[in-house]
RNA sequence: GAGGGCGUAGCUCAGUAGGUUAGAGCGACAGUUUGUGGCACUGUAGGCCGUGGGUUCGAGACCCAUCGUUCUCCCCA
């Protein structure tokens, strides 16, 4: 028998990484239901034609499929060969495989709301907090299963709906004292530039390549584009769209000028400026910034685009999202539009951690520790207990009747602020010791005063 | 998918140019102290040195493979 373990990527949570998790999601649900968003669940595996294919090329290979169950069947032997066969070759096969882990929220919820857009009532504006899994390999900030906070609306054109997310984001990370910049872009001015640059075509070789720039600078970006077959009136063109600088509206100001009349460009102008603008009035405009090289990978997205940065952290993205003009009709459903955010708890948890910004007061834990000094003794104690508990102070009795030492020691561990001493003497008086661990002070209470002592 | 670092006690690590019984600190447990913790002292337990193979008279140290882990690239939350 090896030593146990469990799968790469994965992690157990101990008490106290659970419940500074459970104060992410508790102020993100928090914020999610003020803003009128209502959950979903869907289930943890999605039929894989579902899946594949909506997160190009890349993202399909990192969907862990799940194997098939009856494929030592013989009498299916002929199908699974073949099947397998096609698996060797790169492609799927139902035969081996039909059924998959979710590789994000947005396209089970788009799947949700192709099934159910006769039942629905748009907008339609939910809010899912699940895992996800990608056979990704782990690095730092990277897991293989991690969870998303998802909220989307579909049904709406409205960019009220992009201020709302948006408004969101800031709120929740404000709450979280978590300092972030929110960059904003918009596909239709990637599309816009691409279109300058002679032709929609190439709109995924710019974005990738433009998407690189922090990473390995100008001069390879620019190597990147001349491979693509971009000439060089079109690289000076990039480059000075590269080149923007200052202030939203002086960058702004300088796109209008850089794309002229084309119309997506324009379109997606209009668009960013709406936004900021209307944030303009609500005093949030300090967090955004708009970002003409931001492109975002999942190529869904038609139209403003967001993603979050946790300020002076090394750290990817925290979290991201944009418009969708058409998921559903992927699914059969056309003429549905969307927009969501989503925001991602692991990496949210390890900044805070490494920035110390949780609060002390989400270590809950027992409150008062009664000691057992014997059988007729803790029955007594037990009784006062549960009246503790009743009036909801968290309270345990040690299980052995040990020494002070020891159980002076188990609440020291676990953090108990408080403890009750019942033995013989006490009983007899029918009153009970109280003792403050961090003060060391201790005093001796009535039973019927232990109720209203302040614990 | 590509490339680098690291795997020695529960944890953090040491282990000198390959040399015989593999160490420390912290933690755990027990005692000094059978109704008062944190401190101190004393003692005890705990290691097929990740796994498999190879080189060598001799391997925790060197070589190969494998697994795990971590980081970078790709991509992403």
């Amino acid at each position: 028998m090896s030593k146990p373990s469990i799968p790469q990527g994965t992690r157990d949570f101990n008490a106290s990484t659970v419940q500074k998790r459970q104060f992410i999601f508790q102020t993100i649900r928090y914020v999610f239901e003020t803003y009128g968003f209502q959950p979903l669940e869907t289930p943890a595996m999605e039929n894989v034609e579902t899946l594949m294919g909506k997160y190009g090329e890349e993202g399909d290979k990192l969907i862990f499929k799940i194997l098939n169950n009856g494929l030592d069947n013989p009498q299916k032997k002929a199908s699974i060969q073949e099947g397998f066969d096609k698996v060797l070759a790169g492609k799927n096969s139902t035969a081996i495989t039909e059924r998959a882990l979710r590789y994000d929220l947005t396209i089970p919820f788009a799947r949700y709301v192709a099934m159910n857009h006769g039942q629905l009532t748009f907008p339609f504006k939910r809010y899912q907090i699940q895992p996800v899994w990608r056979a990704d390999r782990p690095q730092k900030g990277r897991y293989r299963e991690f969870y998303q906070c998802d909220a989307d609306v579909v049904g709406s054109d409205s960019l009220l709906n992009e201020v709302d997310l948006i408004a969101v984001y800031i709120k929740a990370f404000e709450q979280l004292k978590l300092p972030v910049e929110i960059k904003i872009n918009n596909r239709k001015i990637l599309l816009g530039l691409a279109q300058v640059c002679g032709g929609e075509d190439k709109l995924i070789d710019l974005t990738i390549a433009i998407d690189k720039l922090d990473k390995i600078g100008w001069e390879k970006v620019k190597e990147e584009l001349n491979n693509k077959g971009f000439n060089d009136a079109q690289q000076q063109l990039v480059e000075r769209y590269l080149n923007i600088s200052g202030t939203n509206t002086e960058k702004i100001n300088a796109l209008a000028n850089l794309l002229g009349e084309n119309e997506n460009g324009k379109k997606g102008i209009e668009e960013l400026n709406y936004v900021l603008s209307y944030h303009q009035s609500t005093g949030m405009d300090q967090h955004l910034v708009a970002d003409f090289t931001l492109a975002r990978g999942l190529n869904y997205y038609t139209g403003l685009i967001f993603e979050v940065k946790a300020i002076d952290a090394q750290m990817g993205s925290i979290g991201g999202g944009g418009r969708y003009n058409d998921l559903t009709s992927l699914f059969g459903v056309p003429n549905i539009p969307g927009v969501g955010i989503s925001f991602g708890v692991d990496r949210i948890y390890d900044v805070m951690e490494e920035k110390n910004l949780f609060p002390t007061s989400v270590d809950h834990t027992t409150q008062v520790l009664f000691f057992n000094l014997g059988e007729a003794e803790a029955q007594v104690a037990y009784g006062q207990m549960m009246t503790l508990r009743a009036k909801k102070i968290a309270c345990e009795m040690y299980p052995e009747k040990s020494k002070f030492d020891k159980q002076f020691k188990y609440a020291e561990k676990k953090g108990i602020p408080n403890i009750v001493i019942i033995g013989t003497e006490e009983v007899n008086k029918q009153e009970c010791t109280i003792k403050n661990l961090a003060t060391g002070k201790q005093i001796n209470l009535p039973f019927k005063d232990l109720l209203t002592y302040p614990f």
